[in-house]
DNA sequence: TCGTCAAGTCAGCATCCGCTTACATACCGA
DNA sequence: TCGGTATGTAAGCGGATGCTGACTTGACGA
C-alpha cells in the first residue's frame, strides 16, 4: 500500500515519483467509484501533494483518467496474454489476474475498463482496449485474424472478457455476498470450467 | 420510446403517471450513465418537466434511485425466476432478459444492480436484491436453502448472474465489438453452454 | 553566497448540482 | 360561479468541483 513512491513524494521533489502516485491513486478512485464520483482534490489527498499539480501534469482530469487507461492497456497487453502459448495456460492466468488480492491493482485494471468518462477521447481508448484485449484472448485460443469464418471465436473470447469483468465487478464494487468474500480457490473451480467453454476447443 | 405515459404527462396534471415517466427515465440514466454522471435536471428535462417535482415525489435524488431499485428488485424477481421449474427453463428466460433489444428495459434493469449510488441506504438495497436474485436462481437448480453443505451452488449462480451482468454491460455501456452489435441468436449459444455449467448440475 | 528554475502550494474564480421557497395554473366539488 | 387543492413552474441559494494564476520553497551550479 504505502510503496516506494509514497515516500519519494512525501519526501521531496520529484516529479516523475509524483506522477506515478497520482496515475495509481487516481486508478484506484476511478475503478472503484467511477469518474464522474471522483474528485480530484480526493487524488491528490491521497498521494499528499497539491490539487493544481494534477492540472500541471495531466492538464486535466480526462487527462489523468486517459494517463490511467494508457497504462492500464499496455500492462493487460504484455502481462496478461503475451506469455501464454496454450489455451489452459491463458485461462489460468486470466484467472489470477482477476481474483488477486483485493488491494492488488489487477483487478482494478479489469474494473477500469468499464468505466466510461464521459469524454470522447478516453472512452474510444478504453473501448480499443478491450477490442485488442479480445483478439489477443482469441489469438491464444487459436483463432487467426486473417480467418472471417471464425468470428465465433472472437465473440466467445468477449463473453470470457465479460465473465470476468462481471466478477471483479460484483467482488469490488458491489461487494455483493458470498462472490465477495469467497476465497480464490473456490471460485477458481467453476470459472476454470467456465473459461473452457469458452476458450478451449480442445476441452474434455 | 415515446410511450403513453410521456403522452400524458405532456399533455396534463397526471401526478401517477408524471412519477412512473421519472422512474423510467431515471432508471435509463442511472443504469447507462452511473448514478453520479447522472443529474436530476437531466432527467426532468427526458421527461419535459420541472425540476421541482423530482423532489416533490421522491424527496431527493436517492430516493428516485431507491424507487428505480425497488421495482427493479420487484420485476426481476416475479418476471425472470419465479414463473421457470426446470434449470433449462430458468437459463433460457436469463438469456432472453439480458439479450433483449437495446431499447427495451430488461437489460437496463440486470446493469441497475451494478451502479453503486454512493447513498448507503440505496446501496444496501441493491446489494439486497442482488442477493436474493442469487438464492432464485440457486433455488431453480434444485438448490435448498436449509442446506449449507451445497454453498457451491450458490457461488455458482451467482458466477452465472455476474457473467450476464457482464454482457450487459459490454453491450449498452461500453459499447465493445463484436459483441455489441452480435445478435441475440449468435450469444445466446456460448451463453447456454456457460449457463448450463454453472445452472444445470444434470447437464449433457 | 546567490541566482535560476523546477516542484509544489495557496487562494480564488466560474460553473454546475441538489434542493427549497414562493408563485402560477388547471381541475373539481359546492 | 367560485374557492380550494393538486399539479407544475420560476428563480435562486449554499456548496462542491474543475481549473487557473500568482506565489513560495527547495535543489544546485557558478
Amino acid at each position: 500500500m504505502t510503496d516506494a513512491d509514497d515516500e519519494i513524494v512525501r519526501s521531496g521533489r520529484d516529479a516523475e515519483a509524483t506522477k506515478r502516485a497520482l496515475v495509481r491513486a487516481a486508478r484506484r478512485r476511478f475503478a472503484t467509484e467511477g469518474y464522474r464520483a471522483t474528485t480530484v482534490r480526493q487524488i491528490a489527498a491521497d498521494v499528499g501533494v497539491n490539487v493544481a499539480l494534477i492540472n500541471r501534469y495531466f492538464v486535466s482530469k480526462d487527462g489523468l483518467f486517459e494517463a490511467c487507461m494508457l497504462r492500464t492497456s499496455d500492462e493487460l497487453a504484455t502481462r496478461s496474454t503475451v506469455p501464454a502459448t496454450t489455451p489452459a495456460e491463458v485461462i489460468e492466468r486470466l484467472i489470477a489476474h482477476a481474483l488477486n488480492a483485493p488491494n492488488g491493482d489487477d483487478p482494478l485494471q479489469l474494473l477500469l475498463l468499464l468505466r466510461s468518462s464521459g469524454d470522447e477521447n478516453a472512452d474510444r481508448i478504453r473501448r480499443r482496449t478491450l477490442e485488442h484485449f479480445t483478439r489477443k484472448l482469441a489469438g491464444a485460443s487459436g483463432w487467426s485474424p486473417d480467418d472471417p469464418t471464425t468470428e465465433p471465436v472472437l465473440l466467445k473470447a468477449q463473453l470470457a472478457i465479460a465473465t470476468m469483468l462481471g466478477v471483479v465487478m460484483l467482488r469490488t464494487s458491489a461487494a455483493v455476498e458470498p462472490v465477495a468474500s469467497a476465497t480464490a480457490e473456490e471460485l477458481a473451480g467453476p470459472l476454470r470450467e467456465v473459461l473452457r467453454v469458452l476458450l478451449d476447443d480442445r476441452r474434455p
